[in-house]
DNA sequence: AATGCATTTAACCGAACGGTTGACAACGCG
DNA sequence: CGCGTTGTCAACCGTTCGGTTAAATGCATT
């Protein structure tokens, strides 16, 4: 596991247990044999993914009884978000003529683009 | 590697070199030594992080004489941004009342549907 | 044909990953 | 207290990852 947050989340989501789980979590808190039930998988092994999401920062613990539950962490997907947006001039076609645009007022031209 | 795409592009994005080459393709088209010029790494490193990028559809690459250059493929990352999507009620400020309304009917509250 | 440049392939290495089993810890309850 | 439930820890195992070096490939130039 890298050390720098982005490559942990990365890393985090790179697995379809763990992504799986991430949905399942979207229902809301649930306790490790809960998330554990879908999945043909030792406990310890689910265990170990939520250790992998908690040190990402996409879930975090929590502490009842015997009951360790975890519960999304949803501003952590939105630091990947926001890496993402940075890419999306590349692909969406409405984000390029605004991006287009505005190089050309930046341009110094009031009329806006140009070509 | 796992085989699912999904799986393929996180697992790629999950390496901060692979990132780094991913943002300087946004200037355009380079050779392998171009790419591999900032890094503190042999030349087959680099090429094997791009055929990481390229498995996973990130990237493509073109035969010019010797050069074999890579250029983004920015579709793949729609593909990871549509994944995200799916997640953004969670952290989105505009959907905070429906995040609210979800963790009521999970804590029980008998107005609204059950998990 | 020989040289030189760009890149990949092959073999290898240590560390991390994803899983297992078995033991153990923490808690609620009879 | 003793017991069952819940979850983690520790050790181990095979595979993958990210890097290396050395050799091979592909192409252009002379």
């Amino acid at each position: 596991m890298q050390t720098d947050p982005l490559s942990a989340k990365f890393a985090a989501l790179a697995d379809p247990t763990r992504r799986a789980i991430l949905a399942r979590l979207t229902q809301g808190e649930a306790s490790v044999n809960e998330l554990a039930e879908p999945f043909d998988m030792s406990l310890p092994a689910v265990s170990k993914h939520l250790k992998v999401l908690e040190k990402a920062g996409l879930i975090s613990r929590g502490k009842e009884a015997q009951w360790r539950p975890a519960r999304l962490e949803p501003m952590a997907l939105k630091g990947v978000a926001d890496w993402l947006e940075h890419y999306r001039r590349y692909w969406d076609a409405s984000f390029d003529r605004l991006d287009a645009y505005l190089k050309n007022i930046q341009k110094g031209d009031p009329s806006g683009p140009r070509n």
